[in-house]
DNA sequence: CTGAAAGCGCTTACAG
DNA sequence: CTGAAAGCGCTTACAG
């Protein structure tokens, strides 16, 4: 392994010499500077980071936390936050928890010291309080997706509105019994989506019905279980909101099966826009979330957040949604 | 920050026992030990894993290098490294490369240098052959699902076998008549594929035409252009295997479009069981690849290569691929 | 502008 | 079994 040292040697300079020339902070002179540089590439030095991190207590790594890559919303928004780490010469460890919170404080702890100079995380929900207590550690972190309070950075979208334009438009299309499969609703979003279903029916002055909604839903067979339910209750039901593709996806499935057409008998709203929701059969109607977007906007607000030791104030960024008018809705 | 030496004091005893007691290898009296050990608790203390990393030279970190977490194929392999890699308390970075060479050797550049003790590659195809040169640098590293040549540990699946049992039962049930769709044959497995497809045909008789195969197909938007420009060709097909799922998908949106039924008219055959397989509409029979098994496997080799520093022997794992019928074949 | 030296937090021969 | 000391590869006051 080639060391400053060897550098300093063949450049017959010091290793502060050497130092100084690869951060570039500190003056050096022209050719000295110069011959540095020429030997740095001829021996192809990289500084160690371990010994760099230990010095100045960064790492230049970043912990992105989520509960699974396995689910579809994930992978776009880790595009976004990697290559916004790799133009800033940061790397990205990445952490999958499963939603249990034993796991999440292991990865916290284990990466905590010195290993990582912030976090992201998308595991905020309910029962997950502790990670707010990471502000006083003073370890710089952003919530994405999902958060929790106002306290913590976050990069969101607003939930509320994206439902509420999801059913309205449900609504502007003739339909009149929609159905609501939501997911939990201790993660916050799903509260908002819910809030926003039921704003957009009291609108138009339809009424809202507890039968009409399932919350806790997760994943499409679950969502596939829930519609067959609602299905099976025999309500009168021409439209299905679901909060998020996969559930979307799931419910189409149900509907199938039971023989009834999509849109011509009920209509289906999806949430996302993930990869996956044009090549719905039919092709999904849903709420995009711009997740590429969001990894890079929660990328740059936790450098911000690393490299300002100031204290900048707390931003929440809400992107804006949009509706995605494909083939599920009549 | 609680470093050794705060640990030390507390317990009245020297650095040195600290970490002796810690790594568990050198004696130490049991009432010492003892009490470091309730010191460290009632501290929370937590090495500092760059220091750990400057001084023997290994930071319990592996690098995770694939072509694009979008790919639906990545994130259960994904899975099991991490969730292998956390049982023996390493970390994993992921770097997404797009194929591109330079920024695979900006992250091998990057990360070689003391930050990552070894890589699994998801990248190995032709004209990356400077991966191979890593053997030189003495870094260990693995291939998964993809690799080059022999002299590498790689976890792959019988690419051969498995396509040639997709093919073999397609023609089983009746199908004469099979195109094929199939990725960049500069990847080696779906040469293998080819070779697999070409066998079974061989193997009943059954005469290949270039004209029913595509390569160099990839994402489900590239197979439905290949699928339409296979029916406009005006050729007589019953049935496409396609070596990805999501190439499936891409298959079967063009069958329907064109106002054909899947399997009556035409069936479809997938490669991978990803997670979308048994969603599809009509649901995917395909070749599973067990991903999420090769990538435990694909960490566990990792990590012996790491950990025995005594040369061991090459092994190329070879996992079987299994046949999930469902409702795309007649 | 430049070099010698201290020190970041560990681990591990060395001596006892 | 235990402690003092050296050293991993850097960066950065300190002195010149």
């Amino acid at each position: 392994m080639i060391t400053i040292k060897d550098v300093a040697e063949k450049a017959k300079t010091s290793v502060s010499t050497v130092s100084r020339v690869l951060s570039g902070k500190i003056p050096v002179s022209e050719p000295v500077k110069n011959k540095v540089i020429q030997v740095v590439n001829e021996l192809n030095y990289q500084p160690n980071i371990a010994a760099q991190s230990l010095k100045n207590g960064k790492s230049k790594i970043l912990g992105l936390v989520i509960p699974n890559v396995r689910d579809l919303v994930f992978p776009a928004a880790i595009r976004g936050i990697e290559d916004s780490a790799q133009k800033h010469g940061y790397t990205v460890v990445l952490c999958n928890t499963d939603e249990d919170i034993a796991r999440e404080k292991f990865y916290i702890e284990h990466l905590r010291r010195h290993l990582v100079d912030g976090f992201i995380f998308s595991t905020a929900r309910k029962g997950h309080e502790h990670l707010l207590k990471l502000k006083e550690y003073g370890i710089p972190f952003v919530f994405l997706i999902r958060n929790m309070g106002n306290g913590v950075d976050s990069v969101v979208v607003d939930n509320f509105k994206g439902a509420y334009d999801a059913v309205s438009y449900m609504i502007s299309r003739g339909l009149r019994n929609i159905a609501l499969i939501n997911g939990p609703i201790d993660i916050s979003l799903y509260k908002q989506r819910l809030e926003g279903y039921k704003f957009a029916l009291k609108g138009e002055s339809m009424v809202f019905s507890e039968k009409m909604v399932v919350n806790g839903v997760y994943g499409w067979e679950d969502a596939y279980q829930a519609m067959v339910n609602l299905l099976k209750a025999g309500l009168k039901i021409d439209g299905v909101f679901a909060t998020s593709d996969s559930k979307a996806m799931g419910a189409i499935k149900a509907i199938k099966d039971y023989g009834y057409n999509i849109p011509e008998d009920i209509s289906v709203m999806g949430f996302d826009n993930s990869d996956l929701a044009a090549l719905a059969d039919p092709p999904l109607t849903t709420v995009s979330q711009p997740f590429y977007k969001m990894g890079v906007a929660a990328c740059e607000r936790l450098l911000k957040l690393i490299e300002d030791n100031s204290k900048i104030k707390t931003k929440i960024q809400v992107l804006p949604t949009e509706l995605i008018i494909r083939k599920s809705i009549k």
